[in-house]
DNA sequence: AGGTGGACTGATAATCATGTTCAATAACGA
DNA sequence: TCGTTATTGAACATGATTATCAGTCCACCT
């Protein structure tokens, strides 16, 4: 394989993953983010991003909502809490919103339910105000 | 393809997809669908099972989960307004829960996000009581 | 009843996101 | 420097879902 400038960079392509993730403004999925660090001129292949997601995902380092069509968008997550984001439908923009009132029901929920081991996913998606404004 | 309101037209294949969601106690992927009916004697194709299970989804017959692995698993709606449900990861069985907290929440959230149009996914996933027993 | 046109079906192929394989290789320690 | 070992990434595999399209069925008209 050809080096051709030379830039490798010291061993941490994974970092390199999360680090593009921080920078990202909106939920991205693997694909995209890859896309976006290959125009960045990052070299790095489409499996070492996928590997760094899922393992950023199971040490719960990134937020991850699931699009309709069963694709996986990434957040990184800046608190170390988890969040819930209301997502823009059209251009991807993501806020977080406050969940107390969720969590707690939930936990009322697991309670009386006899379940054990409870997950709890919230998303919502929406069309966000500039959207709003721009699909005139 | 689909009539001038967006809807199939009724046949006999495509109601016995329904009814045979009906039937099903717990949640199930189109596919354990599919093979369930075959296995019933009915004759029919694993297309006609998405097609009829995505156009049940499009009009809100049925309420949808998405597993993790990114294959939806579908419920028939029983009453005529969506809800939520709590899902064994073990076994499949759900059992609905009263959301009312949570669509308030929902509603106040938009109300002052400036977004339109929300659709709001919740999940609950565990381990249903008879299988925390079941793993002794 | 018989014909006709459009809708439905289903086998197959295509697509899409993601996981796995494995030879090449970079990082690290002796 | 040399060898060991974990990491990488291109190609391939997988699994769920969707599109294609020729054949079939059905409703309606005459």
């Amino acid at each position: 394989m050809s080096t051709a400038d030379g830039q490798l960079r010291p061993s941490h392509r994974r970092t390199a993953v999360l680090e593009a993730l921080k920078g990202c403004p909106r939920i991205v999925s693997a694909q995209e983010l890859h896309m976006r660090m290959v125009a960045e001129g990052t070299r790095i292949g489409l499996s070492t991003v996928y590997r760094a997601l899922r393992d950023a995902e199971e040490t719960g380092r990134v937020d991850v909502v699931q699009a309709g069509t069963g694709e996986k968008r990434y957040r990184w997550r800046r608190g170390g809490e988890h969040r819930h984001y209301l997502v823009c439908r059209v251009c991807a923009a993501s806020r977080p919103v406050g969940a107390e009132a969720v969590e707690a029901w939930v936990a009322s929920v697991v309670s009386e339910s006899g379940f054990a081991a409870v997950e709890h996913t919230v998303e919502l998606a929406g069309v966000c105000a500039r959207c709003q404004r721009a699909a005139d």
